[in-house]
DNA sequence: GTAGATGCAAATGTTTTGCAACTAG
DNA sequence: CTAGTTGCAAAACATTTGCATCTAC
């Protein structure tokens, strides 16, 4: 009822067409609400109609990129996308030890957003940001070994 | 004179050995002192020693990122290595319309940092952090079109 | 001498691309 | 109808791996 009326309106304005594929990938991407590689994208889009080609997926996600509707993140080696759409931007913390990630709220770094503003005139547009580190469960268990 | 003692140490401690081939790498991410692929490594590499292979690039670059001196980013879907060594853990700015990144003091993101040790018992470990954004310039020339 | 490291080449896995057929507008 | 989109298959690309040879310790 936001992301896919923006989306509908970005690809008119740019003259480009509305298929079912696209409607679906973004459908995905709004029930996952997280981080999903492509082929997990691909593969719930596959559970709903048979025949749709991951190079198409590629090429939504590629699409939705540029319309600023999709973040990618790069996490543990894998890429990984994530719809921003109205959500607007959010933030998390990843543990390097557990690999979870812990959602943080936008108004915890809203400080640091202005101060980037203020200091180096500089718009943080974050669809997305992680800070790597390590949760307290692992700080707790770990004292000692890694991984 | 400092990330290579490092980097000895902890190769004894572990029973592995230094070569000249984890030398020059070393001393490659030494120079550059910026973000680098590991194609650009061993480029560099190369012109040093006509032969070192670049799966030896990549395995050392493995082990440095194992050892906490070197980390590693995505940007613009490139993976990307970094220097961590003594100089700490620092920050940038990166903007999403010239790509231009745009370092930020350490200090200038503590504040952020003990925030989150705080309230959620996070221990930030950032190696490197991004935060995309688009910088004073880009704006000024953007105002309406995108790219 | 021996465990570990290297270079080579081949395998892997992900992302991109060319193109004929298809379809939204 | 027509330009844009798709599926397919192949290509491109970065990264990893197996293995015989080499070498740091």
């Amino acid at each position: 009822m936001c992301c896919q009326q923006e989306f509908l309106k970005q690809l008119r304005e740019r003259g480009f067409r509305l298929t079912p594929q696209r409607e679906m990938v973004l459908d995905i991407l709004h029930d996952v609400s997280g981080h999903v590689t492509a082929e997990e994208v691909y593969d719930r889009v596959s559970r709903l109609s048979s025949c749709v080609d991951i190079s198409t997926v590629y090429r939504t996600l590629e699409l939705l990129q540029d319309f600023h509707l999709v973040g990618v993140v790069e996490i543990d080696g894998q890429r990984r996308y994530e719809l921003l759409g109205l959500h607007g931007p959010h933030f998390h913390l990843r543990c390097n030890a557990c690999n979870q990630l812990v959602r943080i709220e936008p108004n915890e770094i809203q400080p640091l957003i202005e101060q980037m503003q203020q200091r180096h005139g500089f718009q943080i547009a974050a669809g997305d940001l992680i800070l790597d580190g390590v949760c307290r469960e692992c700080q707790t268990n770990q004292s000692g070994g890694t991984a």
